[in-house]
DNA sequence: ATACCTGCAAACCCTTTGCACTCGG
DNA sequence: CCGAGTGCAAAGGGTTTGCAGGTAT
């Protein structure tokens, strides 16, 4: 699933896509606010914290508690359809999971992100270090860190 | 400079080593939980957290302050005696700085940590982004995950 | 009616700051 | 002596929890 692919189906959630289907299988109810989050993720494909998403809401007349939005990205993560990821803020960021795995180039001084899609076989050295130091591997966490074209004017 | 050669020249700062100058000429002291800020990180190699200074600390009947360990963990980075590195879980790490780039792997379960150096070359991959992105790339940050020999028993 | 959902306040964890005091060189 | 170092309390940012009240189905 591409992003947009992914994103128009969270979009469809709004009338009544396989989507809704799953969340009602699921005794997960269609309110008002979960609605916003789903428009705002499928609005930002980037990574977004919390605060993003308070900011944005509130920017836009919608009055939500911050406990409220920890608990529908505590929702949208089990359910799938958002994944954490960290740069080492000391804050969360989301960002809609489409499934496919990449990395990112966050912006030191904008902190703009884009995605990025490697070449190389991360696996094989997931292979190598297994060999060399026991551990079985999982998953790994790669961020490029630099200056984006606007930020290098 | 190998991780060894490191360590023991901060032990050497007991007695009276080039670094001890190097303090000295920055108008920086040789004061006890400065020592055992240096006796500390030769003795732990992995990255550890400030908590665990503190809980170590603890245990050794040194009575100090967590303010006062911020900010000696704040001196040593300046110094560049110890760099910071992150794994997503909400708190910083610091370990020796020995010069030589690498990477970790950490136990999901038990949190124990190791060094990990790569075979391929992420640098090749800093190329290709910024010719895609048009990013200018500075570092990256890249982490493994998954399970230690002992947790996996 | 029965879950789930929401808001509010408070607690939580990690880290930083302000201020007065102490101590090393 | 002077400026670096220290402790204490408080505040700060991000996140979680407990509990009462509200709402979708």
């Amino acid at each position: 699933l591409t992003l947009e692919e992914r994103a128009i189906k969270i979009i469809q959630m709004n009338a009544g896509s396989d989507l809704t289907e799953k969340l009602k299988s699921l005794d997960h109810r269609i309110t008002p606010i979960r609605r916003h989050m789903f428009k705002f993720f499928s609005d930002n494909p980037s990574p977004v914290s919390a605060i993003d998403i308070l900011d944005n809401f509130s920017s836009l007349g919608i009055d939500v508690n911050k406990t409220t939005v920890y608990r529908e990205i505590e929702f949208l993560v089990k359910s799938g359809i958002i994944q954490e990821v960290e740069f080492g803020e000391g804050k969360k960021r989301y960002e809609v999971d489409t499934g496919r795995h990449h990395h990112h180039v966050i912006c030191l001084n904008c902190k703009t992100i884009a995605d990025v899609e490697l070449e190389v076989d991360l696996h094989k050295e997931e292979k190598l270090i297994e060999a060399k130091t026991g551990f079985k591997v999982k998953n790994h966490s790669l961020e490029f860190f630099g200056l984006c074209p606007n930020c290098l004017k």
